[in-house]
DNA sequence: CAACTATGCAAACGATCGGTCGTTAATGTA
DNA sequence: TACATTAACGACCGATCGTTTGCATAGTTG
């Protein structure tokens, strides 16, 4: 029971399976990708997915749970290590860049692409990519609250509003850096909410000047 | 000769199909939309298309062409109405807003969508979509310098900067308020960038207060 | 007028799409 | 050993993809 080795078997395709298919579809789409290339790009066959997934949707799904967990793994988590307050909230959005950065996946940003894609057509992947999307946006929101309750912020910060704009400054990034050469978007989105921060910060020093 | 019946005829056929697929490629996507469909939307043949285009490609950079043609006189042609310097600046991202919110293209923005869908796939289609939106940025980054000419922005503005950021907060309306319900959006990517000019405009009075 | 050109469609092409079916191999349980 | 379950596959399905071909027709030109 607890040593199947069937399952494990099957796991461990399923999530090699998966990444494959967030990192794909970071470029392609979540729509764009097919399950003929996704099967030459994981060295097995088409209809040993169904073994797994009663069909594309499900495993669209799956593959937004998957960018999911890695977004909270690998932005949201090391963001923590700094203090609460404007230092994380800043943390959080120089985590998100390095991510970028970093090239963690091909197409930059697995749910950019995924929301210009969703964004206009119904279903449970829109619903469920959506529902990731104000996630995020509610815990940077979070972020600013907790820095305006520790009077790191203005007061009369509106933190929905702030949120939006630093969300906004980095979504950005991956459009603007790949598809124009030689653009300094990464520094741009960074130094913008920097700028931006210091500005509304009774005590700049917890920023970094520049 | 210029006024061939034939041609004349074919040339309003090309106008009609063009405005379908931006239509279209706006929720879709240029790769997304499929000849048959657009066929089916426009109510003529697949085959008949290549009467007019060599084939998708050719038809899918008509539609860039066509695309920017309407930005140009629903965006950019409403804001020379306003005084060059920041008041343009301002109601060009105005312009901008009211493009989206009149929700001329069902998918709100042809570019925001393309941009995604073409930011990794190499093309000429690809190479096009970056020029217009170089184009775009150019055109807004002018308009911050003539405001900074005309000291009605202050001197030390990094024009690249800001226009990055006036470009950034305009289009993810786009996403934001399509994907998330009851989201303010277009309020929020009005407000950020009116009080940004505001801080940088030593006589705010130009600019509407909210 | 005849010759030519532009427009447009129906039918069909090979390729690929998502998905089904039946089977085999491996691993478990009784 | 006998049986059940899971993983994975090859072959194939109908639909749709972008594209080609052949043909009919309307408009232009000599």
């Amino acid at each position: 029971m607890t040593h199947d080795g069937r399952r494990l078997r099957g796991s461990r395709s399923r999530e090699a399976i998966l990444e494959r298919a967030v990192s794909l579809a970071s470029v392609e789409g979540l729509d764009g990708l097919s399950l003929g290339r996704l099967a030459a790009a994981t060295g097995t066959s088409k209809s040993g997915f169904f073994a797994h997934w009663n069909g594309k949707e499900q495993l669209q799904l799956d593959a937004v749970e998957w960018a999911r967990r890695q977004w909270s793994e690998q932005v949201v988590g090391p963001a923590l290590r700094a203090p609460a307050g404007v230092r994380r909230l800043f943390a959080l959005h120089e985590s998100r860049l390095r991510f970028y950065a970093d090239g963690v996946l091909p197409g930059g940003c697995f749910f950019f692409t995924v929301q210009a894609e969703f964004d206009d057509r119904p279903g449970a992947v829109r619903d469920r990519v959506a529902e990731v999307m104000r996630e995020w946006l509610e815990y940077v929101q979070r972020q600013v609250e907790q820095a305006v309750a520790l009077s790191e912020l203005a007061a009369d910060v509106d933190a929905a509003q702030l949120s939006y704009e630093i969300d906004a400054l980095g979504q950005v990034v991956v459009v603007h850096s790949r598809l124009l050469a030689g653009s300094d978007a990464l520094v741009r989105a960074r130094r913008a909410v920097l700028q931006r921060l210091r500005a509304l910060c009774p005590d700049p020093s917890l920023l970094p000047e520049d």
